[in-house]
DNA sequence: CATGAATGAGAATTCATTCAT
DNA sequence: GATGAATGAATTCTCATTCAT
């Protein structure tokens, strides 16, 4: 009840920073991204985050790490939930269209993350296992080549329906899918 | 004469001062772009950079326009040239090789371009436009949906290949892509 | 004159800072120096310190090497006025004495200086060249080893006397100085 | 017993920080000295250094009394072993030639020491003392100005010869001190 | 006794921006 | 029109120091 509580035993400190820190990139953008901002959201002091953090870099390293793997997770959780070929489609429908995403924030964070990623080898192999871990829950419904296609199509339709005006729609994209799920039920023209 | 050359007027400045943008931004990241630095990197004083530019964020806004329409103009070019739908789908094939790029930065820059334009509205509109134009491409060769297809698989095919450890070889891209591109021909198991 | 002075109305700006750190590092010692304490000292803003210098090892790098040439100059020129051997080992006294100083603050600044130079090898050549300047203008009045000696003995009597509590006198240095610069008037006991 | 070893108390923890404190002094020098770095350099936490010394002014105080102490107790056992005239004269070469320095790091530190000690009460004390057991070690084989004079000699060529591109040979230096230990042997010219 | 956690203050440095020429 | 000089405002990061344990 005094002025002041010194060193409050702040059990997940070091979290909370790491989510505050993603919570400024969406809302202000990567390029905009301070220390400053990083404590203010996360209401600590601006000595807190330097002193759990000894460079900005590494923050955001941790912290999109942390996204790639919270996302990965959610991605694969749906899938495995399927118990049928169809069910598996369904899913990966319901993951184009924003299923896997814990919060309206996370498709923003996922196209500053690849911009990041680019450049950033520690976060390049995240990414990596990303995809390795993606494929491998489709593999689970589909055959390799088949979860490789689907994961793009996962990819490029959530993409583009982010920033499209005129997006695809739920059902055209469940066609689509179907399609290359169901590829090897007929007999291809040429081999 | 001999004294002073009293500034020749150079022609380009403007456009050498754009790409010397997009420069700093594939070998820094959009979070070190300064004017400092993509004045130091066009050759040119720093006044020069302030001076063609008053504000930092239209100058990537310019520089990153230019980028997608470049890329865009290339992708309607290759797609153009193919006479049959089997020369549409190498093109495409070609596209998600890495045909489409100009040079070794640009699949790095079009991620920041993305994460970029995912906050900023000028940019909305130029991506937009660049889907468009895409799928009109294509739909000189497919119909409209699977346009938009083949367009999303493009667009994952390359991201995540460009992130794979182990990607996807161009021989499985051609399968999935003549499976999706001739999806019409075999009549469908469940309309 | 008639060139052109552009924009510079302040004419020594840069030689007001490197004046104005040397003043900071007498009034407070090295470790204690700052790029604020020097803007102050200097009267200028900042801004400025960081403008004409783009970090502070190299600030410091020049305003010692002001320093040392500085003394190294007066160090010469009182050599240099001797007309006699008698008035140059004069001279020598001086030197010890202090005469070389242009001010209260430079012997505690050339301590300072040797603890810098000892690890700034841009330093380390602007002392050795000092020394051979020294040497240069003793050897014009005396062998060059006696004018290696008589150098030794003023940097060492410099030294003890600013340390010491009970400081050699001027006459005894003088009788010091008698001797080694008239060493060769009689026989080496030994070859 | 097994369960815990309850800290043991280590024997001079206090002793190597402040040998620490010289190791950083060396490597970085005195401007860049900081608690972090000592606690470091001695391989014990930050709080331990804060707990033993609650400044670091004084911290490194002790130190630089430390290392006076232990040049000078060396520079004595090194003239007090001496049994002749010509033993002495050789010792002093020796000094001058780094025979009294018990580490590569001596010199550097001692010049460092000079700086610190110029603006702190404590160590010019500490540096009139050493002066004054120099000359006391000196006074047992030659007078007392002669002491003074080798003293010095050996302080300057000590340091001309540290900086120096093109050092005063240790032949040189010995028939050097040899005319000022000597300098009673024969008459002076003028009195 | 000893130390890890925590933080406020201040350091160097960078930079967008302004302005006189 | 074009640019070098100049500066105020941030920014990252370091650090001494303080506590709770």
């Amino acid at each position: 009840m005094t002025q002041s509580t010194p060193a409050a035993p702040v059990p997940n400190r070091r979290d909370r920073i790491l989510d505050a820190a993603l919570d400024v990139v969406s809302e202000q953008g990567a390029i905009r991204v301070t220390y400053r901002k990083i404590a203010a959201a996360a209401g600590v002091p601006l000595g807190s985050v330097t002193y759990y953090f000894d460079d900005l870099h590494q923050l955001l390293t941790e912290a999109y790490t942390r996204l790639a793997e919270a996302v990965s997770q959610r991605y694969r959780d749906l899938l495995d939930a399927a118990r049928t070929s169809e069910e598996a489609q369904e899913a990966v429908v319901d993951i184009v269209c924003g299923e896997a995403w814990s919060s309206e924030r996370d498709p923003l964070l996922t196209y500053e993350l690849y911009a990041f990623a680019a450049r950033n080898p520690e976060l390049r192999t995240v990414m990596s296992n990303w995809l390795q871990s993606s494929r491998e829950a489709l593999a689970r419904h589909f055959d390799p080549l088949t979860a490789r296609a689907l994961d793009a199509l996962v990819e490029g339709f959530a993409l583009h329906n982010y920033f499209d005006a005129s997006p695809t729609s739920r059902a055209d994209i469940a066609a689509i899918v179907r399609t290359v799920a169901e590829r090897h039920k007929h007999p291809e023209p040429h081999p």
